[in-house]
DNA sequence: CTAGCCTCTGTAGTTAATACAGGCTCAAGG
DNA sequence: CCTTGAGCCTGTATTAACTACAGAGGCTAG
């Protein structure tokens, strides 16, 4: 059976932005801050990946488009990793950001709901003066941290 | 009746700051890219707010905190500021925001699930490996202009 | 009138992400 | 074997979205 020279499956950082939709130099970016770990090194010293790192850097891409920063992601990501001491303490974290992700569950259906309404609207030829910002302007709750 | 020199309720840019948790800065910021509209002036060039801005505001601040960028948040206010021309090009607009903001709702969701869960786990001792992770692993949709 | 706080502008610094430059590595083709 | 080109490495520069600071001027309480 023929085999080629390359490892079968070996995932290079090129292959990594692939498979996630990252970009290349996004992925070094994001291990120089820490919310991704230093992948292993071939003895030529190319960056190594496996699947755990393709599942992790979906989690920082997908939590970075919902509006988290960074170290909120660091913080939720060290929660995962058991970097947080005790059990009271993950609760704690967890709890935090679970108040954010309901604000932001409430604050999108409202938007949903308002554009929805537009669009059925707007069959006829009026759109409503601001519908939409009206629907955004209570304040649903603070910040993430809150 | 006694009456400050200063006009009843007119909103400077630090009131406007405060009524809506926005920095100082990022007002400013916010007119020169054009997501808030210059305000009317005083005649000694301070600029001056009223309500329809504090609504404005709030918006941007929700919707960039939901992770929107300043360049989406200016369509969808152009919708609003029915700056898009015919009734089809609105229709369009916003379709795609409904898809972006739907697949955001479901990515929360996940999130949250898992988090609930975690934090009820966790009054054993034990922290799940990866759960979180897991959740949001797979490829709810694409980007907000999919 | 002057101290203190506010406003103005412009510019510089931060965070998150991208892009680029210059050099090394590897596999294929000749 | 050697070349060629794509892919990797590092460090640095640039962009977007803020945020902070500096210097000049305005207003108002004591």
């Amino acid at each position: 059976m023929k085999v080629k020279h390359r490892k079968v499956s070996v995932i290079r950082r090129s292959d990594l932005a692939r498979l996630t939709g990252c970009n290349l130099e996004t992925i070094r970016y994001y291990e120089n801050v820490g919310v991704m770990p230093e992948p292993p090194r071939t003895s030529k010293n190319y960056r190594t990946y496996d699947d755990t790192h393709v599942a992790r850097l979906r989690f920082v891409m997908r939590s970075r488009d919902l509006g988290f920063t960074l170290e909120e992601i660091r913080d939720l990501l060290g929660l995962v990793d058991r970097k947080a001491g005790t059990c009271a303490d993950v609760q704690t974290l967890a709890n935090r950001h679970i108040g954010a992700v309901r604000a932001k569950i409430t604050d999108l259906q409202r938007i949903e709901k308002v554009l929805s309404k537009t669009v059925s609207q707007c069959t006829g030829d009026e759109v409503p003066e601001c519908a939409v910002i009206d629907a955004l302007t209570e304040v649903g709750s603070g910040g993430f941290i809150a």
